[in-house]
DNA sequence: CTAAACATACCATTCGTCCGGTATCTATGA
DNA sequence: TCATAGATACCGGACGAATGGTATGTTTAG
């Protein structure tokens, strides 16, 4: 198996291959497969070639997390610039940014951070690091009781198509991401705060 | 360590054990430090200890699993018999019984059964299928939209505690839980939810 | 005594890691 | 322009530690 050996050197390519193998496995056929060989074998190279551009396995892990909690960031972003109004924005781009998951193909990417979250301890403190800075700089306009429970729900639905349930999330999904979006708008007159429409 | 050798012999005793330490092992350490070894000297045996009460580590988890299923519909059961208003009954049970977890001791059952859940695809359908058997039972009363949302935020707020993340659970937790509570009740007037089948 | 409830020793496999070696790339200088 | 020297990219096997599982011995309960 010299093929790699022998070809065209590719040095990014080959770091982007390592990356999402690793989270396809994962997503696929458990944590439990991601394996040195079985990420460097599906990339196209060998052990050695996997620990040229990773120290360790667990730096691998910490590269898809870190890769993933980069695209959510930009994704986050990019939604609440589209946003005109500041009231409820993160969490109306957070709602997005979950609910689009669901369909995108990438979604396998987050399948495989989630299950490496529930793995180890360090990552989880990563991810917690990362969202509670987010919620701090967005507290003002998105520290209402609704917007924690609409980002709340958004995490359980997308929790829950993780499990393959997609039942849970109720009849009509697309009625659910309307309904939480709207729970993100400021209450329409009084201070009532129960929903009416 | 010949302790349990030399003592009074306590089968049942040795195989809560054995299933609790499996649970606390997974929600302290990781999924990946629960193994036989650990499992056995944890719950104060050896490892032919364990094989004589589980024929291998599947088994082992099948049966944290199924036991933490029973404690939760036997939790949920006797909720929904002190609840009188039918409407949302089922929700508002088990919303109680995810927050009730938050504070109770065996919320490490559940976080290993979570990390199972990720890694094994065979426990998720296992999973699936008793909450979609339950919540067909109770379609007519806990189908509507908000009752969805409740129990998605209230997965939710499971989640981020199992992941450290107490601050997105909003400012007062007890807030939370009481506002999911409501929005199981049925909406005061003008029964219009949109959503019925 | 018999079977259940354990302990102990052992095996085959797998995994993470290391490391010497080889091939390719790139900068440099004449 | 082209040789060359270092740096980078990658190969592929060795090795120890750990793991799931087995086979067998030993103690206890009824």
């Amino acid at each position: 198996m010299s093929e790699a050996h022998t070809r065209r050197k590719q040095p990014d390519v080959v770091r982007r291959a390592l990356l999402q193998e690793a989270a396809r496995i994962a997503a696929n056929e458990g944590l439990a497969a991601v394996t040195i060989d079985s990420v460097a074998k599906a990339a196209g190279v060998t052990k050695g070639g996997l620990f040229h551009h990773f120290q360790s396995k667990q730096a691998l892990i910490d590269g898809v997390m870190a890769e993933a909690i980069a695209l959510l960031e930009e994704d986050v972003e990019r939604r609440m610039e589209g946003d005109p109004e500041p009231y409820g924005r993160f969490t109306r781009a957070y709602v997005d940014c979950m609910f689009a998951d669901l369909e995108r193909e990438d979604a396998r990417l987050w399948a495989a951070i989630c299950a490496s979250l529930m793995a180890d301890a360090s990552l989880r403190k990563t991810w917690s690091d990362w969202f509670t800075a987010r919620l701090a700089r967005h507290a003002e306009t998105d520290g209402a009781l609704e917007h924690a429970i609409a980002r709340l729900a958004a995490d359980g639905v997308w929790h829950a198509s993780l499990y393959g349930m997609e039942a849970e999330c109720g009849p009509d999904r697309n009625a659910l991401r309307g309904r939480l979006i709207e729970m993100t708008r400021r209450p329409a007159m009084s201070e009532n705060t129960s929903e009416d429409r």
